[in-house]
DNA sequence: GTCCGGACAA
DNA sequence: TTGTCAGGAC
């Protein structure tokens, strides 16, 4: 199984600096709560989409205050990204973080999975981006990622399973000490370059070290 | 394992 | 028209 050592995580990091998607407007932000609302947002549905309507909602929409006390215009502005109704989602887990955590977003694992709509991945997203501590975060493009590097099958059921983090950690090494910029590189990686269909493994700053991108070579 | 959902590209 | 999209709940 491919090992990545330091010179392929700090090309990716370098590729990232140069040719990431910097300019997607919760990056420049990353407190809780604009990580929680963009995540809560953007699941399943494509981040270009999502970067369309965030900047005019996260301006009107502060706390969780903001959001219960205007749940008509929320619904306006998130209705065309689709799954109506995460917003109702959206509004009970704006008040438990009233009623149990003082309207802000809580840093720990424990208490954001208990909140509607957040599963692990929303709840990794805001430890990581809102809060920046080193944890890996896993979704189908991050796992995209470390499963063509390692040659390893993995399913959509075992997003959850520790299998998931086992190949990330593989790949690029343990968590601890991550820097929250290599998830946003392999989420960058995973949509310009290591594509569902067709990744375009000849841009690829993992290519020479990647299983996949190796096998393509060759068959090229 | 299945469903949710509109927008967008190919 | 189909496949896909920073998942989560059941």
């Amino acid at each position: 199984m491919a090992i990545l050592g330091k010179p392929d995580k700090e090309r990716l990091l370098a590729w990232y600096q140069e040719n990431g998607r910097h300019e997607l407007p919760w990056r420049k932000l990353q407190t809780p709560w604009a990580i929680f609302v963009a995540e809560s947002l953007l699941r399943r549905t494509k981040a270009s989409t999502v970067a369309g309507i965030y900047p005019s909602l996260i301006d009107e929409f502060r706390c969780p205050e903001d959001v219960l006390g205007q749940k008509n215009l929320w619904q306006q502005q998130t209705n065309p990204l689709g799954i109506a109704s995460r917003a109702n989602q959206f509004f009970s887990a704006c008040e438990q973080l009233i009623q149990q955590h003082q309207g802000k977003v809580p840093g720990n694992y424990k208490n954001l999975i208990t909140l509607p709509g957040v599963g692990h991945y929303i709840a990794n997203a805001v430890i990581s981006f809102g809060y920046h501590r080193p944890v890996y975060i896993i979704d189908t493009n991050t796992i995209r990622v470390a499963s063509r590097v390692t040659g390893e099958q993995i399913t959509q059921a075992e997003h959850r399973s520790k299998k998931a983090k086992r190949l990330l950690e593989h790949c690029f090494g343990d968590q601890d000490g991550l820097s929250p910029d290599l998830n946003f590189a392999l989420l960058d990686l995973a949509f310009s370059i290591c594509k569902t269909s067709k990744p375009d493994c000849n841009a690829c700053p993992l290519s020479s070290r990647c299983e996949y991108g190796v096998a393509a070579a060759n068959t090229a």
